[in-house]
DNA sequence: TAAAATTGACAGAGTATCTGACTATATGCA
DNA sequence: TGCATATAGTCAGATACTCTGTCAATTTTA
C-alpha cells in the first residue's frame, strides 16, 4: 500500500452491490439448504408464486401482476410447481375463465423451511449485534424501499 | 391498530426481501435509464462482467471466479459485449492460453452513467435522510454481507 | 345483447445459466 | 529434458425463466 496521502479515495461500494451482495448470499444459500432439505427443484423464481399465494386460492394473473412478472411466465412457473406436487389448481367457482392456484401440503413445507431458515438468521442475527440493530437496520430498508417507490417514479 | 393484546404477531418482512425490494427496484430503474441512454443491449447480467474487468485488462477465467459462475459463462457475456463494442479482447503476452478483457471507450461510458446514477441516488437519499443515515445503513449492510460471510460458510 | 375486457393457454423466441468434452498451452516434477 | 498434470478458453448441448404475439372462452360493461 503507498503511505503518501490518496488524491481520490477510494470510490464508495454502491448502494446496489450493498444490497446485492448480502441479498445473494441469503438466496443461494437458503436454496441450497432447501435442496438438501428434500426439495431440490425449488428455485428463487418460484418464490415468485409462494410469497403471494393466498390461503384461499390466487389467480394466475393476479400472482404475476403481484410479482411483476407477465402472466404467461406465471403461468410457466406454476405449472412446474404443479407438476411437481407443490400446488394445484382448480376451476374458480366465481369465473369460469379463472382457475385457482392452491398450495399444497407440500408447497406449504417447502415455503417454513424457508421461513425458519429466515427466523434462523435474524436470531444469530441479533444474538450476535443486538436487537436494536436488527431493528434499526429492518427500518432502514423499509424506508428506503418506500423511498425509492417514491423517487423512482416514471 | 387493534388495542387488546395480539396473539399472533404480522410475522416480519423476511430479511432477504427487504434486501430484494429496494435492489431490484435500483436495479430495474438503472438499466431502464441506461437503455433510454443509448445502451439498450445492457443488461444486468453485463455487470458481472464490467463490475471486475481491470484496467490493465482480466482473464475471463478470473473474471468467472469473481462473478461466481463458470468460465462458460463468461465466455459467453464477454462474447455479447465484444460483438456490442463494449470490450475487446487481446491476447495475453504472458500467457499463449488467455485472452485479455479491456473496457473499450463505449464500455467505460456505460459504467459511468451506472455509477452517476447510484451516486445521484445517493444524494438524494442524504438530501432526504442525511449524512448520518445513510452512513449507518452502508456500515450496517457492509457489516451484515462480512457477517453472513462467516455465518454461511459451507 | 353487442362490444370490450379479461383469463389463461399455445407457439415461438431470446437470454443467461449449466455440464461435459475438447484443444492448446503452461507448469512441475522425476 | 520430457512426460504428466493443470489451466485457459471454446464447442456442443441442455435447461430455466422470461418475453411477445395470438387466440378461445368467458365475463363485464355500455
Amino acid at each position: 500500500m503507498p503511505t503518501h496521502k490518496k488524491k481520490y479515495p477510494a470510490p464508495a461500494i454502491r448502494l446496489g452491490t450493498l444490497l446485492r451482495r448480502p441479498y445473494r448470499r441469503i438466496r443461494e444459500r437458503f436454496y441450497e439448504e432447501l435442496a438438501r432439505g428434500g426439495h431440490p427443484h425449488i428455485t428463487p423464481a418460484h418464490s415468485a408464486v409462494f410469497r403471494n399465494v393466498a390461503p384461499g386460492g390466487s389467480r394466475i394473473s393476479d400472482l404475476a401482476a403481484e410479482a411483476g412478472i407477465t402472466k404467461q411466465s406465471m403461468g410457466y412457473l406454476v405449472d412446474v410447481l404443479a407438476r411437481r406436487g407443490y400446488v394445484e389448481l382448480r376451476p374458480d367457482p366465481a369465473d369460469g375463465r379463472a382457475k385457482l392456484v392452491f398450495a399444497t401440503k407440500q408447497g406449504v413445507t417447502a415455503v417454513r423451511h424457508l421461513s425458519r431458515q429466515s427466523r434462523a438468521l435474524e436470531q444469530r442475527l441479533r444474538k450476535a449485534y443486538g436487537d436494536a440493530w436488527v431493528n434499526d437496520l429492518r427500518a432502514k430498508l423499509e424506508r428506503l424501499d418506500a423511498f425509492l417507490e417514491d423517487t423512482l417514479r416514471h
